[in-house]
DNA sequence: TTGAAAGCGTTACCAT
DNA sequence: ATGGTAACGCTTTCAA
């Protein structure tokens, strides 16, 4: 026998008075409203005795807001972003806010189309990993007064706040790193992508190659059918055909275990044969043997921000547009397989 | 300049004609109520010219159903729940539903108060993880109607459908696998918690040993504060102090990896000192070296079973109290860490 | 074949 | 100090 639901409307007959009064109590306006101190100990009393909870479906229906945030990622089995979603989760909560997560599979369709599921008015606010050619949809959606906080990537054509990570510079950071190791030949590994912040990543490896005047060598993944572990074939194509090849670094550590991988098939000694960083820490590279230096994102304040930012935008004092652009900085854990000290 | 926000209404005062006639065309029923074929298209292509989509608020408020399930599990960042997330999300969408994630850190407190939290009619349907003392908070859900759903773990308890894998038989299975591979003193390695899941694999293992004569050691790690490597350390001390050992067992994958951290500290080489076999697959468990071997559970069939069940439930024709019990297999994988013939 | 109106559970303006 | 009531956007019964 399902508990019957009780509404405002069954308190305010029951206690012989009106739905506003009632209403007035709940939300805390009985001072405000100058409503009898007896009356809302009474009121009060009664609510909590029949266990009355507030509609919050009525509730966002008449104020137009639905307490909810949608996080759209990539993927949300991804550990990067479950770890935010785990993250998020709570200071959501914390606030009064429920999450919807969603996947895009970085396909844009299927993003556009996920979008505008949500757009339904039914959501407040939106925290998403931009695919390509979302451009005009997520101006759009700011368009429509939407909270909208980018993160992992942004989108440089338009104005959206984020909340992103030093790519370039960590990246630029990382391979300093080898060559002064004494690496002279250093490859990067990395997705065909337009992502910006792979693009950014190669670009800081770029700079600190050519900073020390050596020479770039890239193998660029294609970006789908990752999973079939081609990539890791290729990977040791790549390692086989550049026998100079004396360092590795990878733009994801998917593409670090994929490459772990290709270097025990090919036996190759870490760091002996050739030293390895990766971007993205992961509890495997301090599982590992040798342990994997890399770079790793400050997760906490990655939700941290991305949370504060969105409640800033939801609870808008003034400021629709609010310019929540930040950029954090990363981590590098130099560990041995990229300094033989550690070893 | 946020796009007017149309509704059926607008609609309606446009074209001169009732709200009633637009809401019926819109759901399909312009021939059941027998509306002209020529009005309907009309409406149709208005209601695509000016983009018109239903308020989902207004439509749950007014239906009693929201299209949203909520996915409560210990904690959405663990890979295994990450997993299954992403694959619930695909089958929930595409049914027109939404989903919903929230963590309970396995803490009774917190569950209490996150389902206490959804209950207030805004959901459908629960998909959960049971934490301990949670049978009169489920009871209750189910009795008020909602339509839940138990996974990973069930409630022996009370009578609640659920999706479950066969854990004792899985741990029957690798110990005697272990067994098998000329194992004499096998450590089990696990957690002190009365989640269901776990005893049924401490019980298969413990069968598997009684079966064959041989003595239990089983090492129960506190549950709580586990991600502080004392779990490392504890591991340490237990194939410290028991000499003897030559397999280890573990009941999760995140216990393993603490495990191989403790082996690996201890000098110990798998599997010419220990065999090692975990429950719980995981994509590393295939980079590390060795191999190591794990009971894989049938993630894909899980979350599909579980939409099948949610859904049969939300549909519910008929049968409210649908008894959708599944218990499925697992496979175990052997690998390296526990066969000498695959070095 | 179409329309009016009630009702889902709230909030908040305007009365009294 | 408290109450009546419109409105949020929709579905559906009953009437015409």
């Amino acid at each position: 026998m399902p508990k019957k639901k009780i509404s405002i409307k069954d308190i305010a007959r029951s206690l012989g008075i009106s739905i506003t009064t009632v209403s007035f109590i709940l939300n805390g306006k009985a001072k405000e409203k100058r409503i009898s101190d007896e009356l809302t100990l009474k009121v009060e009393e009664y609510i909590k005795h029949v266990g009355y909870r507030p509609s919050h479906l009525a509730q966002s229906l008449r104020l137009g807001k639905s307490k909810v945030i949608v996080f759209m990622v990539e993927d949300i089995s991804n550990q990067f972003f479950a770890s935010i979603a785990r993250k998020i989760e709570e200071k959501a909560y914390k606030n009064g806010y429920k999450i919807i997560y969603c996947s895009t599979d970085n396909d844009p369709d299927k993003a556009k189309a996920l979008i505008d599921t949500f757009k339904v008015r039914s959501v407040d606010g939106f925290i998403i990993t931009p695919t390509p050619d979302l451009e005009s949809t997520i101006t759009e959606l700011i368009e429509e007064d939407f909270a909208v906080l980018l993160f992992d990537r942004w989108i440089p054509s338009i104005d959206c706040s984020y909340v992103v990570v030093e790519n370039e510079k960590s990246a630029f950071e990382a391979t300093s790193h080898l060559i002064q190791n004494g690496c002279m030949n250093i490859g990067f590994v990395t997705v065909a992508s337009d992502q910006i912040q792979m693009i950014d990543r190669l670009e800081g490896y770029g700079k600190a190659i050519e900073a020390h005047g050596q020479n770039k060598k890239v193998l660029m993944l294609p970006f789908h059918h990752l999973s079939e572990n081609s990539a890791s074939h290729k990977i040791q194509q790549f390692v086989k055909s550049n026998t100079d090849l004396d360092a590795l670094f990878f733009a994801t550590n998917y593409l670090a275990f994929e490459g772990l991988q290709a270097l025990n098939n090919l036996k190759k000694q870490i760091p002996n044969d050739l030293l390895v960083v990766s971007f993205d820490d992961h509890y495997f590279f301090t599982l590992f043997q040798p342990n994997i230096s890399a770079i790793e994102q400050p997760l906490e304040t990655i939700a941290e921000k991305l949370m504060e930012g969105m409640l800033k935008m939801l609870n808008g004092n003034g400021d629709p547009k609010l310019d929540f652009k930040i950029i954090l900085p990363n981590t590098l854990h130099i560990r041995e397989s990229s300094d033989f000290k550690k070893i």
